[in-house]
DNA sequence: CTGAAAGCGCTTACAG
DNA sequence: CTGAAAGCGCTTACAG
């Protein structure tokens, strides 16, 4: 941290390249394609003394300024070509106040153990499914994204991080509802695009996909195959989307004359999934159909079931929720209601860009609708 | 990409602002505690004015040079607090030439298809306790981690953002024999640690876990449990990791006595590991002893195992490679040889600093030693 | 211990 | 279409 030493390769060298520079194009040409460039930075000025013209012009050329001459620009780039010159992005960020980078920032409660937190974010279906689609869909536009995990512990640190410019906005996966961030990543004024409907009154773009609708589509499928029996894992109903299932589901069945609806609440992890199904299936053994409101927990769930002798979907169907690639790690593989996680994010990554480009854009919502998936589980 | 426009909040209001801050601190005090810093961003100079001193000294008392007098740097510090200033990262990355970010490069052979591919890598166990590990790490030092995920058909893409600067150094998850991407990092000259040893003999510093010896501890334990048919699931061997578990482990066998070890090559994933386990027992049923070298494709195995109608471990003992979490989701509870990732990944980047911090420093290898980790597979 | 000044490497009005 | 010049917001020798 305290020195202030170039990062690359030899920087000492620079001053004797600069001399060889001076006696003229030709030398350089040798130089550099003797010894492609590697470890050594070449400046905009070297450029544009190797290709006779002003450093503006190669300015231009670089950023694709249409009033070029195509002969010039040709020049340019063979002097770029030969130099193996790469823009220095600090220089460049310090005048267009760009950063061409942003920032995922995934918000979860407080945890009492770091690394297995970390551990954990870093190897959910779901976060990994958002981190893929966001990365696609950025990709194109040359933009990277930095992953921030974060719980209220250390919100000022990522605040501090928001403001300093290392980002030029946000995309905040925020799931619970008494979650700061959403506001004060709001009154930051950084453009930014959240992944559920905040739970504070917040004008905010966000995604999301229609919790209750998926819910409905998991109870129709468990009634349409002759469950009467019903049943629900449910999520953490201090998470909006968890509760949103549970009502949905809830909703459905009461709709279609089933009133008392036995449910336990899970955490969305595997091991929450096997023990609230142990408990469920023990207080009421006559179930015969069964929602879970993550596929992650379906999958502990499932073992629990059968673990306990109910074959599945024979004496008990089970609906998952999110078709992530757990969905696939289940035996007999899930029945699951598909929530489209990577268009989703790849969506809040292009929403993010419009409001980078156009600051004054009005905040909006994108709501995806989910399917049901059918394979073996019900 | 076009606009030149300020990325946060209300740029338009500066000039507005320097105007009210130009009649005297007090008003700046009065201004800025109604409206905390939100959304603007006050520069040096302002903070420096509000102080009375100069940006010099705000600049030392910021970076924590000690030669500031105390009375002047609570001063400072007041007018830090007060006008909510926070240091502009490029400005400052221009000339400390320091980014206070590295890059951690997984690098994976090609794929066929980009999304599936990026869903694999942030949702694979290995992956995400070297990122969990890299991260922890590196938050003291308040350095920043940017993911970046390629196979051969993007390695320019990478290189380029190497040489962009925008991070002081890589930490580079490589493990399959063909990549070329150690050697382009180390010709870039840019501080780097790679997480194997490379395949291509470069001077550059890894962290590695000491492969033979865990597959001896594998074998052992299979022997001293009574097992006597052996046979092994392997990691694929075009991957140094994959090919060292399979020799050591035939190598122990072999100082034991066991010459003919079946072996069938898995790919480290799931449903891999399942396949190969199908086929292994049915070319081998009297196998009484199973190493899988990972706990990933162990998960699978026993599945496939306990389709087979065999029990585990009395039918057949298992005995995994990793102690990832997905150990804890295999039933029964895997035995597995631990591999300590996260401190691994954290080593990398100790090592990494370190580089970053003296570029002359002599490339280094650190090498872990594995643990048996006995639960009920084995 | 502190300040004035130079400079990091770009982009972008502004002239021409 | 092109160039000279200003300026982005910092850090750091260099004097004092």
């Amino acid at each position: 941290m305290s020195t202030g030493a170039a990062s690359f390769g030899s920087g000492g060298t620079r001053g004797r390249e600069s001399a060889l520079r001076a006696s003229g194009p030709g030398a350089i040409t040798d130089r550099m394609s003797s010894r492609p460039a590697s470890g050594r930075h070449p400046t905009m000025d070297q450029v544009a003394e190797a290709a006779g013209v002003s450093r503006a012009t190669v300015s231009r050329v670089i950023n694709g300024a249409p009033s070029v001459d195509a002969k010039i620009r040709e020049m340019v780039q063979r002097a770029i070509a030969e130099t193996g010159y790469v823009p220095n992005v600090a220089a460049r960020s310090l005048v267009t106040r760009r950063s061409n980078s942003v920032a995922l920032v995934i918000s979860e409660p407080d945890r009492p153990d770091n690394n297995s937190f970390l551990n954990r974010i870093f190897t959910d279906p779901y976060f990994g499914r958002i981190t893929a689609g966001a990365t696609t869909a950025l990709r194109p536009h040359d933009i990277h994204l930095v992953v921030i995990p974060t719980d209220s512990t250390d919100h000022h640190q990522v605040i501090r991080y928001l403001r300093q410019g290392h980002v030029d906005g946000v995309l905040l996966i925020s799931s619970h509802e008494q979650d700061t961030l959403p506001r004060q990543v709001h009154e930051l004024g950084i453009p930014a695009v959240v992944s559920a409907r905040p739970t504070s009154p917040i004008a905010v773009s966000f995604v999301d996909v229609d919790q209750r609708l998926g819910a409905r589509l998991a109870a129709e499928r468990l009634l349409s195959r002759g469950c009467r029996r019903l049943a629900t894992i449910s999520g953490p109903l201090d998470i909006p989307s968890g509760l949103d299932r549970l009502d949905g589901y809830r909703a459905y069945l009461a709709e279609h004359g089933f009133d008392a609806v036995p449910s336990v609440e899970g955490d969305f992890t595997r091991a929450g999934g096997e023990a609230a199904a142990r408990r469920l299936l023990t207080e009421h053994p006559e179930v015969d159909g069964l929602f879970v409101a993550s596929d992650l927990m379906a999958e502990g769930a499932l073992r629990a079931v059968q673990d306990l002798g109910r074959r599945v979907p024979d004496d008990l169907a089970v609906v998952g929720f999110d078709d992530s690639s757990a969905a696939l790690d289940c035996r007999p593989l899930l029945t699951t209601v598909r929530q489209p996680v990577e268009e989703m994010a790849a969506e809040m990554a292009e929403v993010l860009l419009a409001h980078i480009a156009a600051p004054g854009r009005l905040p909006r919502s994108v709501t995806f609708q989910p399917t049901l998936v059918v394979r073996d589980s019900a």
